[in-house]
DNA sequence: TCGATTTGACCCCC
DNA sequence: GGGGGTCAAATCGA
């Protein structure tokens, strides 16, 4: 933490109060009552696992806020020889810096084999690739994209996109940062935006190509879910996952599937954004299991999730032993994490690792 | 002509 | 020292 810089700092407290928001607005719908223990909370019986899960998400956050307000100040930086040399150095530096303290999440992706990969996984941004390589181990090389909109609008999205060993037809997408641009603002991010109402009614077309592709962005991005944690029985009340928003030109096979499960799937003309209302949402992500320090995987439907820590993000802030459900199983800043998604999606690959 | 892609090189971090 | 991420010049294509 002592190696965050002003600027991450500032951006961290504003994920973290902004997620801090969206549990409160949640313990509302739930109607939980305010606590000022959480944990006296999480011991009551008389507390569902939805109500549990709230004060378990809020007393996180608390905690994250308070071990960013007790770190030092980012001025210390300036002490690193490296950052003396020149300004392009700094620069280097600093971006590392900001490297490392992005938040990372990740996307697997199952293509039909033979099909064109148009856009490299088109996700509704735009991006520019900016780099390939062949990385140790692995048989397909890695192609780098960053926000086409970097230089003009100083987004700092990138995005990583594996072909995988075992299986070519799975990829898997890392993205990294937040998306800055002006791309969110027409991508979902404004619920009440037509194309928005219009994209959650696509979702039988087109369910898994998140256009969302920044933490916040990927609220908008999933159905609302039920959630388990390690420490928690059945969660009753659903966590609400805003809805995808799609490419209406790309197929998606998985739609059927989705559709086709039980009751409690996603209902899909009842999308709506964060934390509307838990029980007109569905339960298409019928739980999430895990804490911060384990792999936490749901379903939407048949299709099975994954939520992936990495070890090296944050690890001061979502130390935290309570942190059971942190925000990246909820999902609600997802600091780190990786989607595992397996839908039978096409898309055009022939393209794609030429 | 301009934006996107390719690719070799550079640099940071482990 | 090696691997991974990024840069930037060269190239491509609309």
């Amino acid at each position: 933490m002592e190696n965050l810089g002003e600027w991450e700092r500032k951006n961290l407290q504003n994920e973290l109060l902004k997620g801090k928001e969206f549990a409160r607005q949640l313990q509302v719908h739930l109607n939980v009552r305010p606590s000022t223990s959480s944990m006296a909370a999480a011991s009551s019986s008389s507390y569902d696992g939805g109500e549990l899960l709230v004060q378990k998400i809020l007393s996180s956050y608390e905690k994250a806020l308070s071990l960013l307000s007790s770190t030092k100040s980012p001025s210390s930086l300036n002490a690193n020889p490296r950052s003396e040399d020149s300004d392009h150095i700094a620069q280097t530096n600093a971006a590392s810096r900001k490297r490392n303290i992005l938040p990372t999440w990740t996307l697997k992706f199952q293509v039909t084999p033979g099909m064109a990969l148009e856009g490299s996984l088109d996700d509704g941004f735009s991006w520019r690739k900016y780099g390939q390589k062949g990385i140790f181990g692995a048989k397909h090389p890695r192609g780098y994209y960053r926000c086409t909109h970097r230089n003009l609008q100083g987004c700092v999205a990138t995005k990583q996109v594996q072909r995988s060993d075992d299986d070519p037809t799975i990829f898997k997408i890392t993205y990294r940062g937040n998306h800055t641009c002006s791309q969110v603002a027409n991508l979902g991010t404004t619920p009440a935006a037509p194309e928005f109402q219009q994209q959650n009614r696509r979702i039988d077309q087109n369910l898994v190509q998140s256009q969302q592709t920044s933490p916040d962005a990927l609220l908008n991005s999933w159905a609302s879910l039920r959630i388990i944690t390690e420490n928690l029985d059945t969660v009753h009340e659903p966590i609400l996952f805003p809805p995808f928003s799609y490419d209406p030109t790309s197929s998606y096979k998985a739609a059927d599937r989705i559709e086709s499960t039980s009751t409690d799937d996603v209902n899909i003309t009842e999308f709506s954004p964060m934390f509307l209302s838990p029980t007109r949402c569905g339960s298409g992500v019928r739980y999430f299991s895990g804490s911060s320090s384990e792999m936490s995987e749901g379903f939407i439907g048949n299709q099975k999730l994954e939520l992936q820590p990495k070890k090296s993000e944050l690890p001061e802030i979502f130390s935290s032993p309570t942190s059971g459900v942190n925000s990246q199983t909820l999902g609600l800043d997802f600091p780190s994490g990786e989607l595992e998604m397996e839908p039978s999606f096409t898309f055009d690959n022939t393209t794609f690792f030429s």
